[in-house]
DNA sequence: ATGAAAGCGCTAACAA
DNA sequence: TTGTTAGCGCTTTCAT
């Protein structure tokens, strides 16, 4: 016995689509999902009962039955800056283009959430999974091996070979940066590194030292601070970089915001950020263009690298057999207004 | 046929769980669900056969059935700012305790791709949803109230009664801030507005108006430029502001992420913040304490707003006819060091 | 090229 | 208090 009801917003079934075109219902999923024979004119009429009925496939059901969920999941440390944001455009805006919907899992940095998400989304809640900046891959990366489960890992330069993943080219993008510095007539080159225990500040750092080393300038250890990819501790190494003796003439920060953190420290000493101090920053998010004077920094593609590993996602769960890959998208050089050839 | 496989990581379901217990499945869902009676000691035996076959409910199955499908999703216009990263730390802090997931769906910007997601997610794929900044939010509510299908508006100061919703006392929070200006002996202040078509945007505008009417100051509305609460046009702002023959002392924007860029007009212009020009944000996100020097601002309760509506939302999910209710959390000031009393 | 029918794993009546 | 069973809407063999 069920309630009746008049109401003419109840839910549109394959089934009412089937009636509609007077075929089966399985030729209805057929021409949905593009799969199996069905002539041009069932086809068109199939059609033409979907959009008439406004349906639209219920994912629980598609899900169950063993098709795809359509839905891929996407575990993010935090959403604190622009940098998630950005990657987050790439990857929703890939995912629209094939109608898969995106399941979020912020951690907030603590560490056994990422792994709890983990069993729930393989739980057949999503097709794949995407890692961004995960903090302990190796927890859960065998799990999905095991289970055969795609996955990518975004911004991970994992020290062992984790899987696959798109990162940047930190240590080029790290070597370029100092480069231009040191083009600009820099000698002294203050450094302040991301977390170290993360492999895309080591890379920068590398990347830093090498352009040093080629160039036959000293790397002076006094000169490189240990930050943490936020603002307020790259104000503070900032700060201790220019109480040197002998202070730098330009400092390179490991992303961007803790570069806005040295501008802020560079003007709180009563300098001027190019003229007295240059700024080098990494990442190219948003603010970066519209902080003043607008930051010179070694752009990273966030959105296209969010959409590269979506598409990798995608083709994972297309063909799960296929061999892993790592691909790192170029860093650029984006010249605005912080760097400055050091006044005489 | 299937081919046999000696996987022991294949899917666990309820009725292996059952089988382990030695009861009927259909007990096993009580004990998950909390349902209907089970004695204490068969339930103790679930709950250890449970934990001990690592068993994680299918949820594309219990939508399927009927059942919760424990996902809201979650409409956002964009991720750029940290403005809506500390709601979403809200949302999710409160969905995690009660095992719900988070379905995430960027419209960045594009009107029509909100009324898409809507769609898509009433189809049974979540069980409510939350609409922050919604843009237009007419064109869909009404096929909510319709379905009953639950949904919370966050910060949408609906000119008319669009229905739940969370914000802020924004025309307060305006109010006060500018009555502060004010106590500090500021006698001109140029107010940054938000964008206008935005219900917040309008009340922290007559909020000023009214502390300055109720101080007997005139409403100069040369004083008041339109903004959009992004950082270029504060920039922007606040130039014309300070160029203006008689300049405020103070500028008021209508969130931090303008007052960041009203903070860099004002040095630009070879002015000191605070000494020269007070400056007073609105929002209180985390880079309002590291930026330097550290803004002053109107904060709104973002995780807690965030919070907030989760909670509400899941009451109409328990409870879909219980009364719409409209929650304005209170803003507070917090100074730090961009207000000053103007120099004599 | 199309239809029939067997589940997918679960919830929620209904029986017992 | 517990078990039995009918679907939920769909994909996917297997027939035809």
């Amino acid at each position: 016995m069920r309630v009746t009801s008049i109401d003419s917003e109840s839910r549109i079934t394959i089934e009412d689509v089937a009636r509609v075109a007077d075929v089966s219902y399985a030729t209805v999923s057929r021409v949905i999902n593009n799969k199996g024979y069905v002539s041009d004119e069932t086809r068109a009429r199939v059609i033409e009962a979907v959009t008439r009925t406004g349906y639209v496939v219920n994912r629980q059901a598609r899900g169950l039955a063993g098709g795809r969920s359509q839905v891929v999941g996407l575990v993010v440390p935090d959403l604190d800056t622009s940098y998630c944001g950005e990657i987050v455009r790439g990857i929703d805006e890939e995912l629209a283009a094939v109608s898969y919907d995106l399941m979020l899992y912020t951690t907030h940095h603590r560490i056994h959430r990422e792994s709890a998400f983990v069993g729930n989304l393989m739980n057949g809640l999503a097709d794949g999974l995407l890692l961004l900046l995960p903090f302990d891959p190796a927890a859960y990366l065998d799990s999905f091996r095991k289970r055969r489960f795609p996955f990518v890992l975004i911004d991970h330069e994992g020290l062992d070979n984790h899987g696959p993943s798109v990162g940047a080219t930190n240590f080029q993008g790290g070597y370029d940066a100092t480069n231009y510095l040191i083009s600009l007539g820099h000698r002294r080159i203050g450094f302040v590194t991301g977390k170290l225990r993360m492999g895309n500040a080591i890379d920068r750092l590398k990347g830093h030292r090498a352009a040093l080393a080629e160039h036959g300038l000293p790397d002076d250890p006094a000169l490189v601070l240990e930050g943490d990819f936020l603002q307020p501790r790259g104000y503070e190494c900032a700060r201790a970089l220019l109480a040197l003796a002998d202070p730098p003439s330009a400092i390179f920060a490991s992303n961007d915001v803790s570069a806005f953190g040295v501008m802020d420290a560079i003007r709180d000493a009563g300098l001027r950020i190019a003229t007295d101090v240059s700024v080098i920053g990494f990442d190219d998010i948003p603010g970066a263009q519209s902080v003043h004077p607008p930051l010179t920094t070694m752009r990273q593609p966030l959105v296209e690298m969010g959409a590269r590993a979506t598409r990798m996602l995608l083709e994972f769960i297309e063909e799960p057999a296929r061999p892993h890959e790592r691909v790192d998208l170029a860093t650029s050089l984006v010249i605005r207004e912080t760097c400055r050839s050091p006044a005489r």
